[in-house]
RNA sequence: GCGCCCUUCGUCUAGCGGUCCAGGACAUCGCCCUUUCACGGCGGAAACACGGGUUCGAUUCCCGUAGGGCGCG
């Protein structure tokens, strides 16, 4: 009889134990660098990834302390005039001055590359798109994907380096296969792998994290040893491509008409309220709607079609089963071959900021879908569902995918009288 | 149009003469958290319908003036 393949934390692969510190000391590596790479660190060149904050700065100094030859590239990513002295953005304006700075600094070349208009349809037309339909996207995640480990990698290669190295908090380690896997952060609460489950096998052999294995404060005080002059700035955060931190408005003039007031109503559908647009919300939102029903209601589920936003009690949030779209998987075999026949037992991250939680990744009828061991509460269509082998500690990364629809306890009763259940059925005749 | 009952923060309410410069929940606002959106944590602002009494003292008792329920015309 087969046995489950398992992705538990009990049967952890034994790969990481051995790949991470391996690079500078396992028997027959002394040729390779500590990025994996063969050769002396001056004959590899690196591009470096640079937005003009701390963790990307320290990067490259890092790397440029340890003698590669680095070449550091700053993205214009939208218009710089306005986010010129905003606290808290990248990649235009003030960031852009402030990565040249540090490039000047450490002692390497930089480049500034604009990337206004493909950052434009890859990333802000897609959010505006996905917020319109009633989900909530991950702009960051889109942004990884296409700006920056597919062109900014083309180019990175034809500027001759062997490596792009970026500031995220993920760890990236060579298996004993020569192939490289994703890990959490060693900082937990910086562990920035949920931006990334969408990162290909090709793209994870190119690229390299260096500070996947310090905690933030480390980077800091790295900062500050290296004189660099972003030493002292504050993290970024908040979506970077919008100015005012209000994002509603920026879909609102990307799409005029996608603000439309619409109902707010309970799960049996009893008019509660009304709301400005549904672009607003998002599932497992408690604030902003504006009803004083005795007890919390939070957004249960957005119904585009009818711009309507739907509301319930907490309960009413908890989901056991979630459909995924554009999965990745990252892990060992192949995700057909392993899901053919039995479920993997993993564990999920279903929102950036929650712990992964036990789950069961498997082919459904809708294509792959999470079975989640104890419930979750707010899972959004278009948020990420990050996978991983283990709860606790440099879990290994084994991809993810984009959430395309939960199903809720609240609604079971009502699924044989959705029209998709009906035309499932006719299908199957 | 004669009887009986209601009137407290935006909302729903606690309160049954001094413990109320009025408490809670929800809503709202701010901060923290956070390279998404959220959740969450912490904190703030916010009310005794109005006018008379009675009392040492009234949100609490009585009497009037402005909103809801029964019985006859």
């Amino acid at each position: 009889m087969r046995r489950p393949r398992t992705y538990s934390k009990g049967h952890r692969w034994n790969a990481w134990d051995q790949a991470g510190k391996t690079s500078s000391s396992g028997p027959g590596r002394q040729m390779r660098n500590s990025l994996d790479i063969e050769g002396r660190p001056a004959d590899t060149r690196v591009v470096v990834a640079m937005s003009g904050g701390v963790d990307s700065s320290v990067t490259a100094a890092l790397l440029k302390a340890e003698g590669y030859d680095v070449v550091g590239v700053t993205l214009q990513l939208y218009d710089h005039g306005a986010a010129t002295h905003r606290k808290g953005a990248c990649c235009a304006g003030q960031d852009i001055h402030d990565a040249r700075a540090v490039a000047g600094s450490i002692g390497i070349p930089h480049y500034v590359l604009d990337y206004e208009s493909r950052f434009r349809e890859a990333v802000i037309d897609r959010f505006a798109d996905s917020y319109v339909a009633g989900e909530t996207p991950v702009p960051c995640v889109d942004c990884n994907q296409t700006i920056k480990f597919r062109d900014l990698l083309v180019t990175a290669r034809e500027l001759g380096a062997k490596t792009l190295a970026t500031g995220h908090y993920v760890a990236s380690r060579m298996l004993p296969s020569g192939e490289r896997a994703l890990y959490r952060a060693r900082d937990e609460e910086r562990d920035q792998s949920y931006f990334l489950f969408a990162t290909t096998p090709e793209q994870i052999a190119f690229l390299r994290f260096p500070l996947g294995d310090l905690t933030k404060a480390q980077t800091r005080e790295l900062a500050r040893r290296f004189t660099l002059p972003v030493a002292e700035k504050p993290d970024s955060q908040d979506i970077c491509f919008v100015p005012t931190g209000r994002y509603a408005d920026m879909i609102e003039r990307l799409r005029p008409g996608a603000a439309a007031a619409g109902d707010v109503v309970d799960l049996s559908g009893r008019v509660l309220g009304r709301h400005g647009g549904i672009i607003n919300f998002t599932v497992g939102q408690r604030r902003g709607l504006g009803i004083a029903a005795g007890e919390p209601l939070y957004v249960v589920r957005l119904d585009a079609a009818n711009g309507r936003v739907v509301v319930g009690p907490r309960e009413a949030l908890r989901t056991t089963r979630v459909q995924l779209r554009d999965v990745n998987w990252i892990g060992d075999g192949s995700l057909d071959v392993l899901t053919a026949d039995q479920r993997i037992e993993l564990f999920v991250k279903v929102r950036s900021t929650r712990p992964p939680r036990p789950a069961w990744l498997m082919r459904g009828a809708s294509g792959i879908e999470v079975e989640l061991a104890g419930g979750e509460e707010g899972v959004a269509p278009g948020q990420a569902c990050a996978l991983y082998d283990a709860g606790v500690g440099q879990a290994r990364m084994l991809g993810g995918g984009f959430i395309r629809s939960a199903v809720l306890r609240s609604e079971i009763d009502a699924i044989p009288a959705t029209r998709s259940n009906r035309e499932r059925v006719a299908a199957r005749e």
